[in-house]
DNA sequence: CTTGACCTTCCAGTTGTGGGAACCCCTATC
DNA sequence: GATAGGGGTTCCCACAACTGGAAGGTCAAG
């Protein structure tokens, strides 16, 4: 398979795949044209990365759950504490999402978003301090 | 007040103030010594950026929204478009991160976590099934 | 022989900083 | 006067994970 091959079937764009290779997580061998030749386990594996990416998993985290899915001595121990962390972050990050949401959604429906310049948004940000004033 | 000054009052690294001074969010003049030199205004500018970006605005959005900070003719409409798209983006981020975080914790919670190999995480991120579904 | 799709490498840009080098300024103290 | 320290200044590199584009090689079809 040449790039655009697996990139179809992958369903990563080609650009992804060139670099997942600059970066070591595939190693696809090259043709005598130079061309890159992918083999049913790389297709395998980018799929596999495509699929952890969606999961919001670093390529980091990648690299380490790749090493492990080639390990046939491997710990599940060890899989599951790299998607625990990533579990964790995800959920600080909702919950720093839910606090911005919900301050935000409070200014936006103060604001009556007509043509008067009086904005409860602006006062907001600007904590009631008063005018910026000109430079 | 020089920047170490204004950097404190305002929350910010003095990193930061430079930055946006490079991209023109506030124009602090010169001294002699070729020190930057903030203003009261500057410095309620740069809270003003601080809380807008708190709340996850985009650089871009912070220029729209000090330029309307500053238009004592504005809109207040205007002012809500910009806090509603946001809001929008912050509410498509939130359901992408949920639906994450459902999937991922399916997968967890399926997973042993012991020293066998066997990974419910790592087959659902080979295969797509499970809580990953088939491509 | 040319067209056009495909492949290659390399370089630059994205967002919003953070780190660090190399150097100037100011004040205080020995 | 020398020195130490704590400011400040500019400049460039690095990050994550790509994305876009230029310049050029390869291949099958017409």
């Amino acid at each position: 398979m040449n790039i655009g091959d697996v990139a179809r079937r992958a369903g990563l764009p080609a650009k992804t795949i060139r670099y997942y290779e600059e970066i070591g997580l595939v190693r696809p061998p090259r043709g005598e044209n130079g061309y890159r030749h992918f083999r049913e386990s790389d297709l395998h594996k980018l799929i596999f990365l495509g699929r952890a990416r969606s999961l919001g998993f670093s390529i980091e985290d990648c690299r380490g759950l790749m090493a492990l899915y080639e390990d046939r001595a491997r710990a599940s121990a060890d899989v599951k504490r790299i998607a625990e962390d990533h579990l964790g972050r995800i959920d600080r990050k909702l919950q720093e999402l839910t606090a911005m949401r919900l301050a935000l959604a409070e200014l936006v429906g103060s604001c009556a978003g007509d043509g008067r310049p009086d904005c409860p948004i602006l006062q907001g940000l600007a904590s009631g301090d008063g005018p910026l004033g000109a430079d």
